[in-house]
DNA sequence: TAACATTTGTCCGTATGTATA
DNA sequence: GTATACATACGGACAAATGTT
């Protein structure tokens, strides 16, 4: 540590610190919700500088091990995760459960023409008049996901209304006469949070979302809403429905 | 820019960068494999110092969308993306496809003494012997899962040599003289790679691995397999198969 | 091969702003 | 109001990797 660089990948001062405080996390020493040492004693106990002693703890945060308060300390992170089933009859309200409160909120709705790839979604022709809406899920208080909706304006007209009424997709769409609908498509995949997302979603820069995109459609298979929801990783578990009654070819047979 | 700090989420300079290169990857000025303005030269471009555009590059390189190399420069990073279903009936082999080189290869097998949760899983006695197999699976070269799957000793003893032998789950299980099955539950999430998982996988630091939790059961429901996989995220999306044809039947919500 | 400029990586020191206790 | 602690920004220095001359 006495000369200031060393190699790119092999260790470097704030590397090290980073481990150090990682295995300490990992061995239980450092619990959930305990607070690290400042940076300043960091630095003192290293014998490094401050920025230094930063850059180990920006790791970490990056990570998602600690979080940084601003006047008040760096601490472990704690995770409390809430289960979100997907299945053929997904309903994010039901998923919830009861021991919850839970809100979800309209941040902005706007008509707009729909982008390609929704267009082909909703077989909508390209260009035409579609609806997004934004909206924030939040359960005790916390932000889980955000969601952007995307539908046929010509098809659902009043989609947006009711959605910021009744802040239930289910409740909108039946408010729009659709009695029953079904998942048709759902795909998952994760990145890290985009500022935006981040600010929303109240995460750390470097946090990480589970996207999930999916296809809602009545019976007959008429595409109703595309959907792009993006989840705090940190916060969230997606369960996915299997059918109960596996279908293969002859058997009789159910679990 | 004239003030050094800012709110905390809200926005300062090296934030106002990143969102700029990042509008500018995504608007496609730049593509994939193009390199960045110097740090020198996007400090003069945005007049601050080249520590905050370091900062900058810094957070893009985390969220993955960049690559600095020292000497070199800092370039954007493409990503291919592979598909991975999971339905009732998912076979990893057969969604990779046929214009790419697959490989699945067993890490590590042991006999050990089954963890609660599988044994609860797997249906058997709390401390059983249960068979632990270890695989990496390749396409292209290139590391996409790393699974840690679990076996019921006494009902599939010889699993883990005919695993070794043909790399091939469907293939191992019918060798051991199962002919059918069908996966039950899938629970997906998201979080940062360990270390290790960084070394097989050859994720950089920081990396995300998407983690599906899946239990696969014969078809009269006795379970025969505990599988976590850890995808590198940046390189999968996974695709969920609902049932094809709706059935009306039940309404019932899911609770 | 060797010298050189370029570019990123690491570290130190200083200063100021802002949120929290 | 004061002290503490993190957030941002600037300036300087040198090391290490790369590419070119």
């Amino acid at each position: 540590m006495t000369s200031p660089s060393r190699t790119p990948n092999g260790y470097s001062a704030w590397r090290l610190i980073a481990e150090e405080l990682r295995a300490e996390i990992a061995g239980g020493q450092l619990r959930t919700g305990d607070r690290l040492p400042t940076e300043k004693s960091l630095a003192e106990r290293f014998s490094v500088n401050r920025h230094t002693a930063r850059q180990a703890l920006a790791a970490l945060a990056a990570d998602g091990l600690v979080e940084s308060r601003r006047g008040s300390g760096t601490f472990v992170i704690g995770e409390t995760v809430h289960v979100h089933r997907i299945g053929m009859r997904t309903r994010l309200t039901t998923s919830i459960g009861d021991r919850h409160s839970s809100d979800g909120r309209v941040v902005e709705s706007a008509v707009e023409p729909a982008p390609p790839e929704i267009a082909r979604a909703l077989r909508m022709a390209a260009g035409a008049d579609a609806i997004r809406v934004e909206s924030l899920r939040k359960v005790d208080g916390q932000p889980l996901g955000l969601a952007t909706r995307w539908f046929d304006a010509a098809r659902l007209p009043d989609i947006a209304a009711a959605l910021r009424r009744t802040a239930s997709v289910t409740a909108a769409l039946r408010a729009c006469g659709v009695e029953d609908y079904v998942r048709v498509s759902t795909a998952v995949a994760a990145r890290h949070a985009t500022v935006a997302e981040g600010s929303l979603l109240q995460l750390e820069p470097g946090a990480i979302v589970l996207v999930t995109e999916a296809v809602d459609a009545l019976l007959d298979g008429t595409p109703l809403q595309h959907g792009t929801t993006r989840f705090a990783a940190g916060r969230v578990r997606l369960d996915i429905e299997h059918a109960a009654v596996p279908q293969a070819g002859e058997h009789g047979s159910e679990a």
